[in-house]
DNA sequence: TGTACATCAGTGAACGCGCGTTCACTGATGTAC
DNA sequence: TGTACATCAGTGAACGCGCGTTCACTGATGTAC
């Protein structure tokens, strides 16, 4: 690694650090982590290169700290969303705020994606990406499973951890229709009406929001 | 473009650059678009760079060509997974041999994916590939609507463009995580299980297919 | 709180490689007779 | 079918730039007293 065995950590390297990861998630988001060099991060960060190697050993090993660091975030904005309604559940009110939450940042969901290729490629990454969505599924099982009883799940997907797959599904379909289309109030509907179909008994018809 | 304005197209022309798309399609599966140079793709080929300047003038456009030449063919596939029937669908049947066709070539997803991300930096790219995936749903949509009466799909995707919808999406959802667990076999039971869910009313619980 | 000193963090110049791009050339292909 | 000629397609050398990587240096930061 980069700082010395002692593990001191002085105030100006952890802005530095904070100054990079912000600036690479910017130049990421504009133009692809594939086309982004060294250069432009700093650049966009204000510091020379070497104040670059002076905190990462590369442009994979910053995205992956990048990645970790915002995927934290929104897990954790997730967590909150559902939590927000005490012991009981109530499904079409999470799921409007779930929603709100996950939509909300084009330029994550392209640095998210650009993750996503990255992985795809190396086991390693593949792996940590993995186990983050396991956690946010795991999360959203517990809170189905203590919602049952007040909203019967529908049986085709199984018990509440089907469920929790097929939200991240759901979400992950949406996502790449948003990406293409940017019509985010479309996309919220239309996840909305996904995730509503997958978690309630199909008894209501919702209103058509497609275009 | 590159070829005179007179249209003539030799045969060494289109060998040629059949080959170069064909070493660009595997170059590109296996380092990511991002990551692959023009060098890269000639030397896979077996050409000198000028080679490749006589036939694209950037890699994008090489790109887009591939793109378009491999889409079309599983689009040609999945059409044809869909007429197997005769006039009546047998939607369990169609899902079987859709889900084969769709998930076959990692390859293939992974450069899709990489396509993904580039073209949500590209408005021009993301309303071609808009395209043909609305030509995609509407292929799916008219085979559906040919089976109403059947098998009746659930009301709360709306008619059958809203369940085309949502194949399309169910698709794109399971191909992530298709991409991270490299499980084809888990991926097709797991896509089966929701697109039979989304295309039938659920009334019958499938078998468990996740980890 | 202030000063002296040691260590650290970021600078910016330098080096060199990979590769995008061009182009004069030559072997391959197609056409005319 | 064969030959002569014109045009085309791909070659490969050359140029130069962008940028990854290194490193001696210096101002910044933290520590000891």
């Amino acid at each position: 690694m980069h700082q010395e065995a002692t593990g001191r950590v002085t105030r100006r390297r952890v802005r530095t650090r904070a100054n990079l990861l912000q600036a690479a998630f910017a130049v990421f988001a504009a133009k692809g982590f594939g086309h982004v060099s060294i250069e432009e991060v700093c650049e966009a960060a204000g510091y020379s290169r070497g104040a670059f190697y002076s905190n990462f050993s590369s442009l994979d090993e910053l995205f992956f700290a990048l990645y970790q660091e915002r995927a934290e975030l929104i897990a954790e904005q997730v967590s909150g969303a559902l939590a927000l309604d005490g012991p009981d559940l109530d499904v079409p009110a999470a799921v409007d705020r779930v929603t709100e939450v996950l939509l909300l940042d084009r330029d994550w969901l392209l640095v998210k994606t650009d993750f996503l290729v990255h992985a795809a490629r190396d086991p390693d990454v593949a792996r940590s990406l993995l186990e983050h969505r396991a956690r946010l599924r795991r999360a959203i099982a517990d809170r189905l499973a203590r919602a049952r009883g007040h909203t019967a799940l529908p049986a085709v997907l199984g018990d509440t951890d089907g469920a929790a797959h097929a939200v991240v599904a759901a979400y992950d379909g949406v996502t790449v229709q948003l990406l293409l289309d940017r019509d985010v109030e479309h996309a919220r509907a239309w996840l909305k009406q996904l995730l509503t179909a997958l978690l309630t008994d199909g008894s209501g018809t919702l209103e058509d929001t497609r275009n």
